[in-house]
DNA sequence: ACCTGAACACCGTTCAAGT
DNA sequence: ACCTGAACACCGTTCAAGT
C-alpha cells in the first residue's frame, strides 16, 4: 500500500469505503458485489478505492473479520454470565438470527476459498473455543452443569454444531431462527447437563 | 442448448468433459478453475464447451450433485444397517474422510452463492433428512436406542452437527479426520442413547 | 500526497465461419 | 450437426496524468 501522510485521512477513507462495502456486500453478497459498486456507493474512484485497500479479498476479510467480532462479543462475555446457558442462548441467537442481515455464511463460504481469510478467521476461532470451554470448566466448578464430555471437546461440538445449523438455516432461506435456536438448546443441554 | 442427434456423442461429450471438471475442481476447486483450464484438460474448445453446458455454473452443479450423491448413498443404506450407530459411523466417515478429496465444503459454500444450486441440494437435504429419521424410528421401534428428541429433531441435529465438524475441519486444514468422527460419535451417543 | 479515469489483463460467453 | 477460435463483455487492478 502507499505512503500516507494524514493517519485521519487514513482512517475516515477506510471507514468511508468500509462502509459502502459493508452496504453492497449486505445487499448483494461479496461475489456479486463489484469494486465498483463499492467505488459508486463510497463516492471514490477505483484509484482511490486500491490507495485504501489492497484488493476485493482485503475487503472483504476486513468485513467479514468485523462480523465474526459480533460474535466474539457474545463469546467473550460468556465466562462470566449468571447463567451458561442463558449465555448459549444469546449465542445461538448472535450466529442464527440474521434476516440475512450477518454476513456469517458468506463469511465460512468465503474462508473455503481465501487462506488469508481462513488463517485469520482460525486465530478468532481459536480464543472463541478457549472462552467457551473456560465458561463450561466454570459452570462445572460450580456444580451448575454435569457435562457429559470433556470441556474442550463440548465447546468444540456447541460451537460447530451451531455452525451447522446456522448454515442450513441461510442455505434453506429459513425466515424464522425460533426451531434452530430450539434444536441448539436441546443440543446444549444433552451435552452439559444443567442441574434441574 | 443447441440441438443434438446423436445422443450416444451427447454422453460421451458431457462425461468427458465432467471428468475433466471434476479433476480441475479437486486440483483447484470451483473458484480457481476457468473454463479453459477443463477445455484444455477435456480436449474440447470453449464452443464446443458450450454445446454441453450452459454455463461455469451448470458444470459446477452437476459435480456438485454428484459429490452430493456419495453421501448419499451412505444414507439410502442407514435403514437396513444392522446397528444404526455403525451405519451413522460410515456417514461421519464420507462427510468427514475427504483428505480434501470430497467436495463437499465447496459445495457447502457454493451453495451460499447459486440460488439454483441451492434449491437442488435442498431437495436432496429433505429426502437425507427423511431417512435419516426412518433409521432412527427403526432403531427406536426396535428397543435398539431410546433417543432423547424427537426422531426429526435428532436426524437434523445430527446432519447440522455433521456439516459443522466437516466445514470446521476444512477449514483447518485438518488431514486426520479421527478426532472429528469422535465428536460425532459422542454426539450421537448422548442424543441417541443406545442401549447398552 | 492524493486523486481521477482511461487502459490492461483475465475470464466467462457468444458467434461467424468451416467441415 | 458439430466444432473451432477469434471476438465481446465484464470486472479486478494498474498507471499516466492532473492538482
Amino acid at each position: 500500500m502507499p505512503r500516507h501522510s494524514d493517519p485521519a485521512l487514513l482512517q475516515r477513507r477506510r471507514g468511508q469505503i468500509l462502509q459502502a462495502a459493508h452496504q453492497c456486500f449486505r445487499e448483494r453478497g461479496f461475489r456479486l458485489t463489484t469494486i465498483d459498486d463499492v467505488c459508486v456507493e463510497a463516492r471514490v474512484s477505483p484509484g482511490a478505492f486500491y490507495r485504501y485497500f489492497s484488493s476485493k479479498a482485503d475487503v472483504i476479510a476486513a468485513i467479514a473479520l468485523a462480523a465474526r467480532a459480533e460474535a466474539d462479543a457474545v463469546i467473550e462475555r460468556l465466562p462470566n454470565s449468571d447463567s451458561l446457558l442463558e449465555g448459549l442462548d444469546r449465542l445461538a441467537h448472535a450466529y442464527l438470527v440474521d434476516d440475512s442481515k450477518s454476513l456469517l455464511a458468506e463469511v465460512w463460504s468465503e474462508a473455503t476459498y481465501d487462506p488469508v481469510l481462513a488463517k485469520a478467521l482460525q486465530a478468532r476461532e481459536r480464543i472463541s473455543l478457549s472462552l467457551v470451554t473456560a465458561a463450561i470448566e466454570r459452570a462445572q466448578a460450580q456444580g451448575a452443569i454435569y457435562p457429559s464430555m470433556a470441556p474442550g471437546d463440548a465447546a468444540e461440538t456447541l460451537l460447530a454444531s451451531l455452525e451447522g445449523l446456522a448454515l442450513r438455516r441461510a442455505r434453506r432461506g429459513e425466515p424464522d431462527c425460533a426451531q434452530a435456536m430450539r434444536w441448539f438448546r436441546a443440543l446444549a443441554v444433552h451435552i452439559l447437563k444443567p442441574k434441574r
